[in-house]
DNA sequence: GTAGAAAAGTGCAACGAGTCAACTTAGCCC
DNA sequence: GGGCTAAGTTGACTCGTTGCACTTTTCTAC
């Protein structure tokens, strides 16, 4: 059938892309990121510099290959959930099923420790997340009927896609999660002290 | 003297900073951030380029000179608040008294025009606020005795830092500030359909 | 006061990211 | 097979940023 690749050229285009991805990986992987520079990669894949950013926006794209559909798929999550679901749980539950799983995938150690240790990934990380917010805020207000720019629904948004980058690095990501959405359910609570800490 | 905290060498130093930063300004209003180079900016202030790195950080520090202690203020008002005033009210209230009269400022909408017409700009100047959150967290864990990365202040640290990029470019900023802190106090609730306005 | 350390500033060269324009190459379609 | 188009190359260029060697100014100690 035509559908997973169509035409020659779009292929090879692929491919090459690929190639760049997989070569900027494995060198950010060995030497660091600020270690490889735009050279390196494009001699390890065979390629001109130029044609690097034809394929990627800079260099910190190279890191994060396909940033893929989150958008569609956030938007997705709010329009096409369950019936007599609530927004907010459904949401709840797409960050559960989709994001965890990545973040806990045991090959993803040594990635996500390169960008960990690199502020400059981090920076681009969380605006991977946050450039969505207009999106899913427009997403949100038309469960609604409201304008796009609701101040309440643009501000959900924003919270929401603001729990990866709070849930990152705890022990426990899942608990984490469940306890920001309770928070933004029920509103902020003083924390409990702990002078009387919990038996188990 | 050998008391006075200011000796003749800290003056020219803080003259020259001035400048520069002063210089910037200007360029960067008639002409754009991106239409104004490094060596642009060291010209006009008649120094060198690599004293332009001294004195900052990088291109961006330029345009946000005196980015003062919004931590220690942000903290002070964490710590320092009038006795029974909950946390969120203390939040709520600085937020109202030192970002609202800043923003509101008249002379400062070109500055503002600036800021949200750049990119690179709106981005640091996100970063700006949430640099703060772990400072911020850890105030607000200390008032509850708990751990300075407890989930929940931090969260609650993190959303208060997002309230200046959310209420940004609404008319009313005053009426947006209150109606984030009320999601915050009592949880998210839907918005009111528009098919029935309130009165007034 | 004067010597000399230390800081502030200069000038230059360099590196890496990213862009641009002109050119070659290869797939596509008729 | 020939023209169109997109992918890729090449090389030069801009710009942010850093490093290094050097000069000037201020502070400090004698």
């Amino acid at each position: 059938m035509t559908e997973p690749p169509v035409g020659r050229r779009e292929r090879k285009k692929a491919a090459t892309r690929q190639s760049i991805a997989d070569a900027a990986l494995q060198l950010f992987l060995e030497r660091g990121y600020d270690q490889v520079s735009i050279r390196d990669i494009a001699d390890a894949a065979d390629v001109s510099t130029t044609t690097v950013f034809k394929h990627f926006t800079g260099k910190e794209a190279l890191v994060f290959d396909q940033e893929q559909d989150r958008e569609s798929q956030l938007n997705a999550a709010v329009r096409q959930r369950a019936a007599g679901q609530s927004l907010l749980d459904a949401l709840r539950q797409h960050v559960l099923d989709s994001w965890l799983p990545i973040t806990a995938h045991p090959r993803i150690a040594e990635f996500t420790n390169l960008v960990d240790s690199t502020p400059a990934l981090r920076a681009y990380a969380e605006r991977m997340w946050t450039r969505h917010t207009d999106s899913l805020g427009a997403a949100i207000a038309d469960e609604f009927g409201v304008d796009h720019d609701d101040l309440a629904c643009v501000t959900l948004a924003r919270f929401v896609l603001e729990i990866p980058a709070l849930a990152r690095g705890r022990q426990d990501r899942r608990a984490a999660v469940d306890a920001i959405f309770d928070i933004l359910t029920q509103g902020w609570q003083p924390p409990a002290k702990p002078s009387a800490p919990p038996s188990s």
